[in-house]
DNA sequence: ACCTGAACACCGTTCAAGT
DNA sequence: ACCTGAACACCGTTCAAGT
């Protein structure tokens, strides 16, 4: 299944001169917007080759199949996101259990509202058997992070933190998904923006 | 939204004569195997077809797309699971608030194991755009059951289970969902079977 | 009233040929 | 080292023709 993932569903080649570089940054810039335009259900490999006037073989060229170019983008997010958890988790540890909590949902709710067109287009990719494997990959990184914060708090001592931390997951991601599926995020916005 | 479902991604006649009800049978009986056999992944109108010998033109007869008959059969198994909860819920109003919670765990949970490969099958239909719209319109019938017999607990009184309701049916489905996705039922089969 | 299946437009992917 | 685009196999959906 790990062996799947990294025999097929990645890019298939580093490019290592400056025009192919050029071609995989079109593509990958290319599919974000295919994406956010015509939603999966019509994302064609076609299309996303069209519109950097590039052909559909050079796609195919680094990446081997439709899923690892959604994939390749899906990762990125997950990425930005999970940084911004694991930035909050370490700058947050001996400090108040409240302190590290709030700060945790701040970092993945803002992370995750910054990006929230990225997020939508995505979900349904993320979704797909593949694309939750990819997701349950990363979340165990996230997750590792709130451990060892939480492990650090003096209300903690030496109790099982697990559980706790998979239930905080769990309830901001599907919170946050609810919130950004419901199409409402200028309000939410506000409260968790950025500035 | 609810529109579009309506008009586009429902049935398209009801079978009059009892030939044509067969049919329908036959290729409602062929979607479940093929989604069992082949994952959403591969799942082919002209696959569907095949299984019970019948013409794909006479498939579109009755679902005017992919998704309807998909959706049909992620319906069917939905009502299947609500109405084994609406039913735990009606049986029993007015008892001790402990005995309802283990009483509509329990039975959402049985009624998942006893569909757990459709409840495989179906999970990534149930995971794109309409699949879900179809989702949270079933769960809202689920809730309401919860709450009109959380209501009648000696220990609720007047307070608001709104939001309750809402925290224990998405652990519930969270909960299940992991463990089916996880591939074990064998072990919980043991402990929440019918029998 | 119901069914058939060839036909159409389109998609993912490949590969011989080019620079 | 990188790119092209015609070609292939396959898919969703339609519709004129049949019983």
């Amino acid at each position: 299944m790990g062996t799947v993932l990294q025999s097929s569903l990645q890019p298939r080649e580093k490019p290592i001169q400056t025009r192919s570089a050029r071609t995989v940054e079109a593509i990958f810039e290319a599919t974000i917007q295919v994406l956010l335009r015509h939603g999966v259900e019509q994302f064609t490999t076609t299309r996303v080759a069209e519109r950097p006037g590039v052909s559909v073989g050079t796609l195919y060229q680094y990446y081997p199949n439709k899923q690892s170019l959604l994939f390749a983008v899906l990762e990125r997010h997950l990425n930005l996101v999970i940084r911004a958890v694991e930035r909050a988790c370490r700058e947050n540890h001996h400090r108040p259990l409240e302190t590290m909590v709030a700060a945790v949902v701040h970092a993945y709710v803002s992370a995750k509202l910054d990006q929230a067109d990225a997020s939508v287009a995505l979900h349904s990719a993320a979704s797909e058997p593949d694309g939750e494997a990819l997701v349950a990959r990363l979340a165990k990184r996230a997750r590792s992070a709130m451990s060892t914060m939480l492990k650090t708090a003096p209300e903690i001592g030496s109790q099982d933190v697990d559980f706790p931390v998979l239930m905080l997951m769990s309830a901001m991601a599907g919170a946050t998904r609810a919130v950004l599926m419901a199409g409402a995020p200028p309000l939410w916005s506000e409260v968790y923006g950025s500035t």
